[in-house]
Formats: structure tokens, C-alpha cells, sequence
DNA sequence: TAAAGAAGAAATTTATAAATTATCGGCTGA
DNA sequence: TCAGCCGATAATTTATAAATTTCTTCTTTA
């Protein structure tokens, strides 16, 4: 049997798989594709200008990552949304990053603090929304947001426990697209990343850990509120 | 936009692909195929007998859950090991689980506390090895023993954390079996499972996670120790 | 109401296209 | 002259597309 290794490679081509693999994932969360929703090969087939090959791939791909629910012989389907899906996944976010702030904190640095504090200055001065009066959805905004947060725990030294919680961030964030254009006023939700970050270079665990737990359930209590036309 | 639901149906009769995923997972796990190797189409077809339609869509799921790398146009491989990882897995099993374990113990009932003892026995009187002198894995310990993990954790009240725990022992399993053999004779995991048990029923809350805690670190040190020249 | 058949969709096989790796021969420089 | 390197071409392998089979579901008729 011969072992051969993988020669580690910098750059990826990208194939047309993984291309309709991102695409569709970004469909899904955005809800753009809505949570229930029949995958069809042969509606997406042409929305998306591919064959069925890379499309299937794609959609097995999400299979795993419960994005998508595949029944046997039957197609697939987008995951629906549930208020219990939504209270476990926020139980387990304030759970598993709590955890991972606490170590991340243990094993602080000055580089680390710096770049939180970045973190937070770009988060600062991307607008939520493009337009003042209506809402429509800044896509720079969820990056630098994503990036802060990614910052705060990144120096837990778990890469697993990491990767967890980026699966939870994104199976959070289609909740919060379902409820963003009405929760958008109301939300003061630069303050609180302003006082996560305080008491990160404060040094205090605890209040640290509280906080952080604090503004995801508030989120997760505006959607709740939000959802209950949406969700039966 | 059409919005059909997914009818729910309790059996599944297994596509092709789905059939190929699990022996593929299977076969990885217990290092029958190892750690590194390329996973050519041609081969992989006729080793299991599939077109390389299901063995492509197996290969795709596999690599959301990093049991597989998929290289750009470069094909597949079976994911490496490390001491690095190795390690970030034992240590993230004993945040996770810890916290898990907590909260599962906070949920107790009795029917829940019946149910583990029965895991438990079951555990106990399932032999590690089908033979006496050599050892010889017997397929059903790894179920029982499973089964008893997943009890301990069972009311945590987190679909998505229990999702993350079986990932990890999926992935933990793999180190296990590299070392199994030559580990069999010295270790007394039995005595530790009963610590356990007996900690969870006196509802020693701490006591029972530092106990489980422990129990993995220990498995992780006989691997760690038994790797040194496998690993490099 | 139940059974049979037709239509539609999904799963798999077979075929084609594109990309990568390996091989060979010639060239350059010591 | 020989070792090492570069480039072109052949061979292998992966990625995608087209076609076929199989299964499901809807409809119609007895």
C-alpha cells in the first residue's frame, strides 16, 4: 500500500464545487433561500449556472453541516428554523465561548489586546446599516463583527473548540437575518461590544465572560420576541 | 417561490451514497486506511465496488467533517495525524464534556440515573478484548462504551453540544485505535468507568467531572507515550 | 377504495473535458 | 564528459457533463 503524502499547497484553484458550495451556503444564511425549502436539481441547476455534478457535491457538503437536510431518495431540503434550535444554539454559544474568552484571557498578550482593540475600532466605524433612515444590511458590517468576536476567543488553543463556535456563529446568524430589519432601531449593540472589550483589557474574567454571555442572549431575546409570526 | 415542506419519514432506505460515507468513516477510524493516504477514485471503486458518483459525494461530506482533506484538483486524502492535535482534542473532550457533564447532573432524574447504571453494567461486563492473552478488539466494547459516554452527558439540554462531543470522540477514536494493542494489557479502564459512575450517583457534581476529566487525560497520556515513533 | 400505470425526480452509471504529474530528451555549465 | 536543470509531451487522475436507471408520487380506473 503506498502512502503518499499530500504536498502541502499555498494556493487553491477553487472548483466549481466548492464555488456553489460557498454560494449556496451564503444563500442558505441569508435566508435567501428559505428555511424549508425544496432544493430542486433542477431549479438551482439553472439559478446557478452549473451542472449537477459539482451541485450535488455541494449540497452533500452541507449535508454534514446540517445546513441542509438530505432525505434519502427524496432530494433536499434547506434546515428549518425552530424556536427550540434557537435557544440551544444561544445556550451553547454563552456555554462554549464563555469557556473559550476565559482561556483566551489566561493566555493574553499585549499582541493580542492590540488587536482586539483594533478589532473593536473597525467594528466601531462600520454602519450597521447603508442607509440612515431604512435598513439595508452593510455586508462589511458582519465581517468586521465576525472578526471581533473570532478575536476575543482566538487564543483559547483549541482550533476544534474554534471551529465549533464559527459553525454556531453561522447557524446563528440566519435567526438573526429573519428578524435584523425590524430589530435594527431598537438594538444598542455598539455599546455592549464597547463594554465586552473594556472589561477584556481590564483584565476581569468574569465580568469579561458575563458580558459576552449577556449580549448574545440579548440577541438571541430581541429575535425570539421578533420570530413569533415567523415560526409556528 | 414554492415553499414545500419536508414530509418526515421514519425509515431510510440508503442510498448508495449514504452506504459508501459510512464504510469509508468506518475504515478511517480504525486506520484500516491510514492516516495520509491518498484516496484515488480508480481504487477506492473498485475496493468498494461504486461508481465514483456516490464515492465522490462520500468523499465530500467526509471533508466537511475533516476526516477527509480535499486538495483542489489534486484530490483526497485521509486527514493526518499530530501530537498537536492530539493534545487540542483531549483538552477541548475535557472542557467540553466537563461542562456538559455539569449541566447533565444538574438535569438529573432518576429514570436518567437508572438508565446510566444500566450503561455501566453493561459496559462492564462487555470484554475489552475477545481474546485473553492477545489482544483482539471486540467490536461491541467501542458500542457500550460509547453509549455509556453518551448517557453521562445525555441531559445537557444540547442537541448541537452532544453533535460536538460524538465529533470528538469520533475523531479521538482514531488516535485510540493506534495504540490499542500495545496499551490493552497495562490499563485498568474499568476501575475508572465505576469512579465515575459512583461520583455521578453520589451527585458529586465536581467530583464526577475532575473523575471524566481525568479519565480522558489518561487515555491521551498512554497514546501520547505509545506514539513516539509513529508519529513524528 | 385499492391497484396499476404514467410522469416526474433523484440516484447512479458511463462518457468527456480539464488539469496535474511523470517521463524523456536536449541543453548548459563545471 | 558528466551531472543537473529546463521544457515539451505523454500518461494519469481529477472534475464535470450527459445519459440511464431506479425510485417516488400522482393520477386514473376498476
Amino acid at each position: 500500500m503506498s502512502t503518499d503524502l499530500p504536498i502541502p499547497k499555498a494556493d487553491q484553484p477553487a472548483t466549481l464545487a466548492t464555488t456553489i458550495y460557498a454560494r449556496l451556503k451564503a444563500d442558505i444564511l441569508t435566508t435567501r433561500l428559505e428555511p424549508g425549502r425544496k432544493l430542486q436539481s433542477r431549479f438551482l441547476m439553472e439559478q446557478y449556472n452549473v451542472g449537477q455534478t459539482p451541485l450535488r457535491e455541494a449540497l452533500n457538503r452541507l449535508t454534514t453541516e446540517e445546513f441542509v437536510v438530505g432525505m434519502e431518495q427524496r432530494g433536499f431540503y434547506v434546515k428549518e428554523v425552530s424556536r427550540e434550535e434557537l435557544q440551544e444554539l444561544t445556550k451553547t454559544k454563552c456555554w462554549v465561548e464563555g469557556l473559550a474568552l476565559r482561556e483566551s484571557m489566561q493566555n493574553a498578550t499585549q499582541a493580542w489586546e492590540e488587536s482586539l482593540l483594533v478589532a473593536h475600532h473597525r467594528l466601531d466605524r462600520t454602519p450597521r446599516s447603508l442607509k440612515a433612515d431604512t435598513f439595508e444590511d452593510n455586508p462589511d458590517w458582519e465581517k468586521v463583527h465576525r472578526a471581533f468576536h473570532a478575536t476575543l476567543i482566538g487564543l483559547c488553543g483549541s482550533r476544534p473548540l474554534l471551529g465549533f463556535c464559527e459553525q454556531l456563529a453561522d447557524r446563528l446568524y440566519r435567526y438573526r437575518m429573519m428578524s435584523i430589519a425590524k430589530a435594527y432601531p431598537a438594538r444598542k449593540v455598539g455599546a455592549e461590544h464597547r463594554d465586552i472589550l473594556q472589561a477584556v483589557l481590564a483584565k476581569d474574567i468574569e465580568e469579561a465572560v458575563r458580558r459576552l454571555q449577556q449580549h448574545y442572549q440579548r440577541t438571541a431575546d430581541v429575535i425570539y420576541s421578533d420570530l413569533d409570526g415567523v415560526i409556528g
